[in-house]
DNA sequence: CGCTTATTGAAAATCATTGCCAACAGCTTA
DNA sequence: TAAGCTGTTGGCAATGATTTTCAATAAGCG
């Protein structure tokens, strides 16, 4: 019989000069940036594709993981691709954006335990830490 | 001299009857909803109240800290009265919205660690613990 | 080289939220 | 109680991010 017999066998996915370019901006920058905003780098470095495109893969990329989202205040979509694979979550600064990585063990117990206490099941839970990074708290001194 | 000369003297709010409406509804549930739904929990209570109105005024209360909100995976507002008037999380069910709210020393102490650690400061935080409350686990064991 | 179909992307559609602003209505003062 | 000042209301248009549509394009395979 053929390979994936059957209903609905999940057809492969090709590599595309457009999805090539996105991984590389991605794989570039540790901050976290809206559909936009990598559409722009991806233009202003002479690539050609499309702002529909973008929308697409990133959000295509997020549902399988290989990129974190966040919501910006304004509501803004932001898109990150991580180091880390696991779970895992951030500190990023609210002036530049930069972003880093933290492992954050407590809280995962913390979220199961206040949880289990109210009685609900199948927990799972959205911790984001923003602050000033110290590069961009030193600017806002010499500044001054 | 008249009351609070100078320029931009804070003019009194005034008592409306959408107002008074608004805080009577949100002040029965302990759900966290969207503003279109207030809407409609107001007008199906025979209130007279314009959408535009119930937006304006839960901006004003949020921005007042009134009332709390968080974003659902979608991206709406979602809106709620809290008991506490205090810092605090919540856990939300995923299926019904019912919300409990929860202290959290240990993930503040949590969040300033990890950011001062990453040299951040003015540090802020944003933790939401999401799950499927006893009752809603309960209905689907009933229909399974 | 052809064929199948995943992918692209311009343009239109969605939709929550905000801006606009003239009519309206609390409150204060005379 | 009446007039005036101004905070408030809310229909409607505008905004803007994200999605949908779908015809043209181009991977990847035999
Ligand atoms: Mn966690
Ligand atoms: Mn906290
Ligand atoms: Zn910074
Ligand atoms: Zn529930």
């Amino acid at each position: 019989m053929e390979p994936e017999a059957g209903a609905g066998g999940a057809r492969a996915s090709r590599s595309t000069r457009q999805k090539r370019a996105l991984a590389s901006v991605m794989a570039e920058s540790r901050r976290f940036r809206s559909a936009q905003e990598i559409h722009e780098a991806l233009v202003g470095r002479g690539e050609s594709i499309g702002l529909t495109t973008v929308y697409n893969q990133l959000r295509a990329l997020a549902e399988a993981g290989l990129v974190d989202t966040l919501r910006a205040p304004d509501g803004e979509i932001l898109y990150r691709k991580c180091e880390s694979n696991s779970h895992h979550h951030h500190v990023r600064c609210r002036s530049c954006g930069r972003t880093v990585e933290v492992k954050g063990v407590a809280v995962e117990r913390w979220a199961e335990r206040v949880a289990a206490r109210a009685g609900f099941v199948d927990v799972d839970h959205t911790v984001e830490v923003v602050g000033t990074c110290a590069q961009c708290a030193g600017r806002h001194f010499a500044s001054a």
